[in-house]
RNA sequence: GCCGAUGUAGCUUAGUGGCAAAGCAGUGGUUUCGUAAACCACCGACGGCAGUUCGAUUCUGCCCAUCGGCUCCA
C-alpha cells in the first residue's frame, strides 16, 4: 500500500466532492503533505467547519463507487478545452509550456467525473482507499502560489493513513501535543501570561521569572568561562542608526518607531549596530581579537499581527546575543568554538540540534566574492566539527551567510533556536578597524550569534519538550514539605529551615487540606520532590520522599541532600 | 497584513431578546486526615464602542484580543 498515492488520490477525491457539492468552484492545487493532503479552492461561498463533515460524506460515497484513476496524455489544446473555466489550472498549463523543454503532451488524471492536471502518481481504483483512515481536519486561507500578491484561496486540509488504528494514533498524538502547549502550561503553572494591553509581549510571573533568572545565571557562567564580556546597549535609539546599518532598508515595516522632539527614534530590533559603538569607543589591537561582547538584549520587532503566537513569536523578545569581532583567519576556529558551545547547551536540555547552512539571498549586500569566502568558512567549520548539515540556499541574512540551529521538541516539531551569522557588512558600514602587527588599520569581521535564540522561544520549546516537568535546577519550586497533621507542623518547619540553608526553593504546604489533595496539587504543579512528614518520619528523624509519581520511601535528610547534590551543583554545602 | 473561527467569573464550561448556571480556584469556618480532589458558607463574569429594540450578554456593524492556517521571521 503506497500511502503517498492514497493521499494524493484523496486530494483528487476531495476536489471531486467539492465539484459535486459546490459547482462553480475554481481549483488550485492539491498536493500530498506530511500525514495527509490539501486542496486549494476558490469557492463560491465560504465554508464553515461543519461543511467538512458533509464533504467527507460525499468523499466516502465517491470512494465506494470504486472510481478508476486513469492517466491520459493529451495535447495542449485539449487541455485548454478541459480547463476552460479553470483560470488557476490554465495558469499552471501556460507555465508548463513556457519552459525550455516543453513536452508536446500534458498529463491529466481522470477519476470519474473529475479531471485534474497532474503528473501522478495515483492508485488504480478508490477501492484501495480505506474508508475509515482519513479525515478532513481544517479549513484555512492560503495565497495562490504562496504569494501575498495573489488572491487568497480556501485550503482544506486532510490527514490520511493506511488504517483506522494509525489515524487514531495520530489523533492521540495531537491531543497529547495540545496538553503540552506552552501557553496552557504557562497558565497552569503560573509562569507567564499575555494580556490584551500588550499583544505579543509576555508578562513574566514570579515563578516564570525564576526560570528566566536560572537560565541567565547558567548562561553567564558559561559565557564568562568562554571569555565573553557582557555589555548592555540602549533600547531606544535614533532611527538613523538603522539607516546606516542597512536594517531600515530591509525591515522598516517591522521596526517600532516613536517621535520625540521632531526626531524619529526606534525601539531596537537587534543589538548589533549598537555593539559596534562599544567596539569603536577605543582603538583595538589585533591582540584584542577575537573580542567577544555578549548582551542579553530586549528587542522589539513589529511582526505581522497574524503571526504572533505565545512565546514562540512575539513583539518583544529577549535575545542572548553576542558579537564577536575577529580577523578573517579566525573565522573557522571561532565558528568551531561556537558549534561546540551550541552542542554543550543543547545537550544540557536533551535537545538534539540540527544544523542548516543558509547562503546568499536575493537581496544581499556586499560583493559576491566576499559572500563566497564567508560561505566557505562556515561550511569548512561545520565539516571540521564533523557536523552533518542541510543546505538552505538563498536563506541567509542580507549581510551574510549563517548557520541556523534547529531542534525538535518531543512531538517532533522543529524550531529554530540558535543562530551563528557571519557579517562582513557591518564593519564596512560602521568603519570598524583594528591595528595589525605592522601597525596598519585592518577591517575586522563580526560573528553574530545567539544560543537560546530568545529566552521566550527557548522556554516555550523547553516547556513543551518536558511537558512542564523542568529539571531540578530550573524548577521554580523544587520541594514541598507536606505535614500530615497539625502536630507535624513544627517538624516541617525544622526540615524547612535545614533545607533552606542549602539554597533550595522550598515551601511548606500547610493548607488545611488532606494529604491526598496536597500530593495531587504537587504533581499537577510538577514539583520535583514532595516530602511527606508525619509521626513515622519524626520517629525516624527523616522524610518520606515522593518524586514524579513515585513514592521513594523514607530517607534520612542528609542522604536526601547528598542525592540532590548529585543532580544540582548549585546546592550550598 | 490576508482567509476562517472564537471571546460568559482567575481557570474550564452551561445558557438566554426580559433577575446569567455550575465545577475548580479564592475567602471565612468545620475537619487534622499517610500519597492524585474532605465538608459548609461566601465572593466573583457576558472583550470594547456604536446601532436596531420598550428592553441586547444574545441580533447587526465596526474595533480589540486570541486560535488555526497563509505570508513573513534581521
Amino acid at each position: 500500500m503506497d500511502l503517498n498515492k492514497i493521499r494524493h488520490s484523496l486530494a483528487h477525491i476531495l476536489a471531486h466532492a467539492i465539484q459535486d457539492l459546490y459547482p462553480g468552484t475554481k481549483f488550485g492545487i492539491g498536493p500530498v503533505i506530511e500525514n495527509g493532503f490539501y486542496y486549494d479552492l476558490d469557492l463560491p461561498k465560504s465554508l464553515i467547519p461543519e461543511d467538512l463533515l458533509k464533504i467527507e460524506k460525499r468523499m466516502r460515497e465517491l470512494i465506494k463507487q470504486n472510481i478508476i484513476f486513469k492517466k491520459n496524455l493529451i495535447s495542449k489544446d485539449s487541455a485548454k478545452k478541459i480547463f476552460k473555466n479553470q483560470p488557476y489550472k490554465l495558469e499552471l498549463l501556460k507555465e508548463f509550456y513556457s519552459g525550455h523543454r516543453a513536452p508536446d503532451k500534458v498529463s491529466v488524471y481522470v477519476s470519474g467525473e473529475f479531471t485534474d492536471f497532474c503528473k501522478g502518481n495515483h492508485i488504480n481504483s478508490t477501492k484501495e482507499i480505506p474508508l475509515d483512515a482519513f479525515k478532513l481536519t481544517k479549513v484555512a486561507g492560503a495565497y495562490w502560489r504562496g504569494s501575498e500578491k495573489n488572491p487568497m484561496l480556501t485550503r482544506i486540509y486532510g490527514i490520511a493513513f493506511s488504517s483506522k488504528k494509525e489515524l487514531s494514533e495520530y489523533l492521540n498524538l495531537e491531543a497529547e501535543a495540545e496538553k503540552r502547549d506552552h501557553r496552557k502550561l504557562g497558565e497552569k503553572l503560573d509562569l507567564f501570561s499575555f494580556q490584551e494591553i500588550a499583544p505579543g509581549a509576555a508578562f513574566w510571573h514570579p515563578k516564570g521569572m525564576i526560570i528566566v533568572k536560572e537560565l541567565e545565571k547558567w548562561w553567564r557562567k558559561k559565557h564568562e568561562d568562554s571569555g565573553y564580556l557582557e555589555t548592555s546597549t540602549p533600547i531606544m535609539v535614533k532611527k538613523s542608526l538603522f539607516e546606516k546599518s542597512g536594517h531600515w532598508e530591509h525591515y522598516r515595516k517591522n521596526i517600532f518607531t516613536l517621535e520625540i522632539e521632531g526626531e524619529t527614534y526606534a525601539l531596537k530590533p537587534m543589538n548589533c549596530p549598537e555593539s559596534t559603538y562599544i567596539y569603536s569607543s577605543r582603538i583595538r589591537s589585533y591582540k584584542d581579537l577575537p573580542l567577544k561582547f555578549s548582551e542579553i538584549g530586549r528587542l522589539f520587532r513589529n511582526e505581522l499581527s497574524g503571526t504572533i503566537s505565545g512565546l514562540f513569536r512575539v513583539h518583544q523578545l529577549t535575545m542572548d546575543d553576542a558579537h564577536i569581532y575577529l580577523r578573517e583567519n579566525q573565522i573557522q576556529s571561532e565558528t568551531k568554538n561556537l558549534l561546540k558551545l551550541v552542542k554543550d547547551f543543547y545537550r544540557m536540555f536533551g535537545f538534539k540540534p540540527e544544523f542548516k547552512l543558509a547562503t546568499r539571498p536575493e537581496d544581499f549586500m556586499g560583493s559576491i566574492s566576499l559572500w563566497k569566502k564567508a560561505e566557505k568558512s562556515l561550511s569548512l567549520a561545520l565539516k571540521q566539527s564533523k557536523i552533518k548539515y542541510e543546505l538552505k540556499s538563498k536563506d541567509g541574512a542580507f549581510y551574510g551567510p549563517k548557520i541556523d540551529i534547529y531542534t525538535k521538541d518531543s512531538l517532533k516539531r522543529s524550531w529554530q533556536l540558535a543562530t551563528i551569522q557571519l557579517d562582513f557588512q557591518l564593519p564596512e558600514r560602521f568603519n570598524l578597524h583594528y591595528i595589525d602587527e605592522k601597525g596598519k588599520k585592518r577591517r575586522p569581521v563580526i560573528i553574530h550569534r545567539a544560543i537560546f535564540g530568545s529566552f521566550e522561544r527557548f522556554i516555550g520549546v523547553l516547556l513543551e519538550h518536558l511537558a512542564g516537568s523542568l529539571p531540578f535546577w530550573l524548577a521554580p519550586e523544587q520541594i514541598w514539605i507536606i505535614p500530615i497533621a497539625k502536630r507535624h507542623q513544627q517538624y516541617a518547619k525544622k526540615i524547612h529551615l535545614e533545607l533552606k540553608n542549602h539554597n533550595l526553593r522550598i515551601k511548606i504546604k500547610s493548607d488545611q487540606e488532606t494529604v491526598s489533595k496536597k500530593i495531587r496539587e504537587g504533581e499537577i504543579q510538577k514539583i520535583p520532590y514532595l516530602l511527606v512528614v508525619g509521626d513515622e518520619e519524626i520517629k525516624n528523624n527523616g522524610v518520606r520522599i515522593r518524586s514524579k509519581n513515585k513514592d521513594l520511601g523514607l530517607m534520612n535528610l542528609g542522604n536526601f541532600l547528598e542525592e540532590l547534590k548529585k543532580i544540582d551543583k548549585n546546592i550550598k554545602e
